[in-house]
DNA sequence: ATAGTAAATGAATGATCATTCATTTACTTG
DNA sequence: CAAGTAAATGAATGATCATTCATTTACTAT
């Protein structure tokens, strides 16, 4: 657990350490210069290292891209997974935690933001993007949705329909993000 | 105005259809390939043309992208201006109306929902792209706003803000598009 | 210390792709 | 019909960029 002591030039580090630091690196640089418009040098300069790096820690740029989006995608998921479970929580201080959260400046954050629509939009002619995405975005509308039907029970709201309401919210903070976006 | 009549192998046409020809082309490659990962080969050939074509008529790949775009966001613009300035039609209706028609078969089109979200995704690192956006998404706003400040006026109500309202719609169908992509 | 292993470098390579332009083909006008 | 103009073609060019790998540097174990 020695903390890394670069004695010269060149500096080793932990291979996670290196794989997070080229992550954010890489979410820098989508979110100024665009995915498209990101090449590797960009991202091994903005990580002050060489250009072979990225290739030694993910084996190319593609698995870069996706382990970026991964990486983001986790940390909102987790986030929203930590409430959820929160025994301490009643449902409707779940459900305003959860808003709290979709709206925080964490994941509010600009550069965050650029980099989850670059990916969505690639998303219909890339499938193992849609993939990375499908899994925990069902997850979470299921969460959700659970969170919605007991507050319907708990407070006797007989006309609403819970998974309404989460497809109209969700559907409504994407579109609140898109507009923090521009 | 003559028929264009291709008595050969090779076609001559209008300038004009052959642009049309050409955005509709690339249309199709962005919405199958991605917008980074649409060529002028793949455009060319999804039009059953030569190479140089795309230079001849827009003169770089980039114009092409741009009047693309441009081409998309007037369509769906002009479709709600004829509804806003519709006579014939209550502020009621008009409302009705454009709810229908963004969410109509001509405007929730797959190839260019995936279109639209492809240049969002890059609109933080392509200003141009945004700036062709920004003053039809203003403008259409204005619309909007203005229709729920009647429709408020006519009814009475009281604690409604129609800028709110129309963030809130215009968020939530930015969402459900993104929902009809997925 | 020394040898051995792992991490990091960046010049060189090769693939992809937008753009150019000399040539060919189609249309128009007198 | 002939000459002139505009449209279209696609092989060749040159630029960009991901990837490779021989070499260098740092760390670890004996």
């Amino acid at each position: 657990m020695a903390v890394p002591q670069s004695s010269g030039s060149r500096q080793t580090m932990p291979a996670q350490a290196r794989r997070d630091q080229l992550i954010l690196a890489t979410i820098k640089c989508i979110a100024t210069k665009g995915l498209s418009g990101t090449t590797m040098a960009d991202i091994t300069t903005e990580a002050g290292l060489s250009l072979g790096i990225v290739n030694l820690h993910f084996k190319s740029k593609e698995k870069l891209l996706i382990d970026t989006l991964r990486y983001i995608s986790d940390e909102y998921t987790s986030g929203l997974d930590k409430i959820f479970n929160d025994q301490s929580k009643t449902v409707q201080e779940k459900i305003i935690a959860w808003v709290s959260y979709d709206f925080s400046r964490k994941i509010t954050d600009r550069n965050k933001l650029a980099v989850w629509f670059a990916f969505w939009g690639e998303t219909k002619s890339r499938p193992t993007y849609l993939a990375i995405c499908a899994n925990y975005i069902n997850e979470l509308a299921g969460n959700l949705t659970q969170l919605f039907t007991l507050l319907k029970q708990e407070g006797n709201y007989g006309q609403v329909n819970p998974t309404l309401v989460c497809t109209c919210y969700t559907a409504m903070a994407d579109g609140l993000w898109l507009d923090l976006l521009v």
